[in-house]
DNA sequence: TATTGTTATACTCTATAACTATA
DNA sequence: TATAGTTATAGAGTATAACAATA
C-alpha cells in the first residue's frame, strides 16, 4: 500500500457531527449485520419485531412511522417476519386495519438475541467509559428524538 | 391518526447508542440529500470530492479506503464526478495507478457548497449547545476513528 | 373523499467476484 | 504472483405512485 502522502482527512466534512454520525453508523450497521447473520436476521427485521413486541397490536402504518419511513416499507418486512413464524397480522380496530402481534417464537427469538445485542453495544462503545456511553446516548436522543 | 395506545419505544433497542446512531444518521442523510438535491449532488459524491480536494493525487483505492468501502465502489463515483467536470483521473506513480485531482470547477463547487453544509450541520445540532455539539463530535470520533 | 394495507416500480448504495493491464 | 482499476452482477434498503377495500 505505502501511501507516502498520507491522508489529510475529509476536507469540508472533517470534524463535523454530520460526518461523524455517518461514519459511526456505518460501524454500527456492519457490526450488527454480522452479528445477526448467523441467526438469519437483519437490522430492519430486528427493529420491526422489537417495536411490535414493545407495542403489541400496533398497526403497520404506525410501525412504519416508528421506524421512520413510509407505509409501503412495512409490508415486505412483515411478510418476512410472518414467514419466519415470528409475528402475526391479526384483525385491528377497523376492518381495514391490522393489529400486529409477536408469536411466542417471536418473543423467544428476541430473548435469544438479547445477549448478542448487548455484545454489539459493547463493541460500539468499547472506546468509551460507561458515563461517556450514557452521555452519548443522551446526546443522540436529542439529535433524533423519539427512540 | 389517533393511535390511542401510544407508542412504547423500541423495546430491546431503546436507549442504546447503536439505535441512537441509526436514528440520528437517518436524520443526517435525509437532510443532506435534500440540501444537495438542488445542486444535483449526493452525499457520497460530496464525500468523495471533498476527500480528493483534501488529498490531491490520492489513488482510487485509497479514496475508497478513506470512505470505508471496497475499491470497486470508487469507479462509478469517479465516473459521475468526472462527467460533471469536477475531477480528473491523471497518471499516478505507477502506470497501473491513477492520481485524482479536483478541477477548478470542482474546487468552486465545494466553495459553493460550504455554506450549505454549515446550515446542514446547524440543523443537525440545533438541539445542542455549542459545547455539546463539540463534545458529540469528539465522542463520535472515538466510536469511529479516522474522520 | 380519506385512510389502510398492499403492490409495482425504480433508484441508490453496497459487496463480491471476475476481468485487464501492469508490476 | 500480486496489485490497481474496472466491470458485471446481485441484493438490500428506500421512496413514489397507484391500487383495492373500507370508512
Amino acid at each position: 500500500m505505502n501511501n507516502d502522502e498520507g491522508q489529510n482527512g475529509s476536507g469540508l466534512l472533517s470534524g463535523t457531527v454530520s460526518y461523524g454520525l455517518k461514519r459511526a453508523y456505518r460501524r454500527v450497521i456492519r457490526d450488527l449485520e454480522e452479528a445477526l447473520r448467523p441467526h438469519d436476521f437483519t437490522p430492519p427485521l430486528l427493529a420491526a419485531l422489537s417495536i411490535v413486541e414493545a407495542n403489541p397490536g400496533i398497526a403497520p402504518a404506525h410501525l412504519a412511522e416508528a421506524m421512520g419511513h413510509g407505509r409501503s416499507r412495512a409490508a415486505p418486512l412483515l411478510d418476512r417476519l410472518e414467514a419466519k413464524g415470528l409475528l402475526e397480522r391479526r384483525d385491528g380496530a377497523d376492518r381495514r386495519s391490522l393489529g400486529l402481534h409477536p408469536t411466542p417464537e417471536g418473543v423467544a427469538m428476541l430473548q435469544r438475541l438479547r445477549p448478542l445485542l448487548q455484545a454489539h453495544e459493547g463493541r460500539i462503545t468499547a472506546g468509551l467509559g460507561a458515563a461517556e456511553a450514557r452521555g452519548l446516548a443522551a446526546l443522540l436522543e436529542r439529535v433524533a428524538p423519539g427512540g
